[in-house]
DNA sequence: GATGAATGAGTGTTCATTCAT
DNA sequence: TATGAATGAACACTCATTCAT
């Protein structure tokens, strides 16, 4: 009963992302109203009360489920990988590749203007778990987990944004996962080592039409020695 | 007569310029009214129509009339370069560093979504007469030069977006440069070091706020050597 | 088993009541929503139209149920008179000036405008039973007695409004009394007898939080003498 | 040319108020929308916003021209008394008398929920002026003439809810002008004078349906002897 | 050309009510 | 009876555009 009820809730929401989606594929986020959406989604103007409080959470809940496929995508690679800081490193690389190649978040967040209001990264709950498994398993040392993972928030989101703005380059990306690692108490030579690992393809699953995302972004981008000239302000 | 009567129509729509220009500056093209534009003009709300035919046009004029003072502020430089592939080469590379290095520009033509839709370069005119002054003096060869004039038009667009979605580094605006200089029948050694000249430094007028814009950026960017590699798509 | 269902409705019932009032307290009764209502009260909003027909029923039941409180307040008085005339006077005379001092009832009826919709009195059965009591104990001498009871209803009306408009004061509410009286075939000086009887003070049960509803408003307002003036229009 | 559309521009506005006065007595100002103004008015919806910033306003400004209505039945009376102080006294007696009795005013706020955020009562220009009238002419002393003004306002603000709730009777009105003619710096016995004076009947235009108002509501309502018992909290 | 009042379609949002489960 | 998702008409408010003067 219950679960007939909350597949019926799950249906209707995703209906109505899947048109605001759309909508926002073929034309910018203004432009577009609600009753647009409702009526792609082929439910009445109404029900998108149901499910979002007001216009702008319905795009917020977009990015969200865009970074939930990622997330899917990137899941079997993080579970062969047993070592928290590969991990990490591998996850970090990840999203920031995302962020920085996938076409389809781009025009996304372009077209919605969620540039400054959005980050792509793993979800919290993720990033505060592989930090305390990281302590655990005796590979990082920091006092308070959870700031620690709001500080790698701010840089993620700091990298993300002078890159896109062109004031770094993609080295930036590197260099920051290092950094970070560090911070986390890694050893300098260890972090150089970790980032310079490559990784296997990720294969994207088939939601996404651009097919961009050469070899999943994992790859390291550049050498460890053009690090120090990777940020230009 | 005509004369004052012209001149306050030029007034008129100065104002409406400016007052657009501004508003814009403040917010994003959305949420800018026309009435706000007029109130902000000083002139009544039907007096918009009588200048621009709807909402659209005047962000394009907006954008034409910054594209005139980058025009204004080129122009003594064009003045004293007496061969035209020189000209030619000063003018496309003062406009490729405006379009990827100029904060006003580039603001303004994100915050009212036109940047599929306007590029920044010379005047077709311009452009054409600068072509036309080539083959007159000999140095350019090219059957029908208004469609060449076109056809570059589409290069400048296409690096542009290139090099605006990282799709392209700075290098490549030489790199177009050079062959657009062969397009016009430069044999390639002279279009090398066309490309390689400098030129002094071009004192944008103060109407700009943003000093960016760095030594007019006119300098070339790269050398020759790393041309091959400046596509990467 | 029945037992349990019909308890179930009523604390149901219950629920939503309080949860209107409680409302209607907070805010006017604009501005309430059903689905408030249902929140509040911790049911689902479907339920709501097992009880209530449409949105305004709730107000109208809310104010039965202030009724019977006040019922439920008078009844010990009630009890212990075994003259019927007494019994009306003293019922009406607790009705008006509740009417006109409680003042959690004129928040009410005037928060949910029910001011021209609803009066303040006994419920229509025990008006009538009373009038009949007194007929069989040969006190009053009455054709129809239902219809002297829409009589007395209709006149109870009257009242109230004039004093709530200001048309007439409060000495108006011993002078109907005594005008039904008489209605209801007492004689004349019995009649003013009986409304100048004083009585002992009602305590209203602990739901209130006004305290106003001085000396359980039973006290006679005024002396007879005053009475030829007490009405203005 | 500009005096036409001045004129346009009243006449729209007019039919608005006219509108939205009469809509208000056909039932409350809840359940009144806009398109029901402007319909009535016949203008467009957007017309409306044209002359109000919103729903609340046109109720305010429908206030406001009532009151304009008994300032110009006023008028006649005003002009042909000399005394300053005189003059107050009457003015303050005319609205406070049709605040408590005029019937068209007393639903109109009513009905649309002003209760609390309007009172009746001479505009600020004209109460200022009086005031200063009254100083230039030796009558009253008083240091800052603005501030008693708004004193003033107070004062009657306070008692206009006194006497609406109950709490006060009409008793109230002349005492509370005799306290102002003396807060204006009149001798006791002089303002106890000045309330006692009748005034001849204001003939209230034809505009008002409800012809209450009885004795145009300047004669004094009581004698001076019944002051010390007026207010009862 | 200049004016600004008028227009009315369109927007985001609310909410009383229905109904399948 | 209880549920809560679905409904869609209604609302206040915006604004690009028109047009008589």
């Amino acid at each position: 009963m219950d679960d007939r009820e909350s597949e019926r809730r799950n249906n209707t929401k995703r209906s109505l992302l899947a048109s605001a989606r759309a909508l926002v594929e073929e034309r910018g986020s203004d432009r577009i109203s609600i009753q647009e959406i409702t009526q792609r989604a082929e439910v009445a103007t109404g029900t998108y009360y149901n499910y979002f409080d007001n216009k702008h959470q319905i795009f917020l809940a977009v990015a969200d489920s865009i970074r939930e496929e990622m997330a899917d995508d990137l899941e079997p690679i993080r579970i062969k990988i047993k070592d928290p800081a590969m991990r990490v490193t591998m996850t970090l690389r990840y999203y920031f590749n995302q962020a920085i190649t996938n076409q389809d978040w781009k025009d996304f967040i372009s077209r919605t203007r969620l540039e400054n209001e959005v980050i792509l990264s793993q979800s919290e709950e993720q990033a505060l778990s592989d930090i305390e498994d990281g302590i655990k398993g005796g590979r990082f040392r920091v006092d308070d987990s959870e700031f620690t993972r709001s500080l790698i928030t701010g840089m993620v989101r700091h990298v993300v944004c002078s890159i896109r703005d062109q004031k770094a380059d993609r080295k930036a990306i590197d260099y920051a996962i290092r950094s970070i690692l560090q911070m986390l108490g890694l050893p300098e030579l260890v972090s150089k080592a970790l980032t310079q690992t490559p990784l296997p393809p990720i294969a994207a699953s088939k939601r996404n039409k651009h097919e961009k995302t050469q070899n999943s972004g994992l790859a390291p981008v550049t050498s460890i020695s053009e690090y120090s000239s990777s940020f230009k302000t």
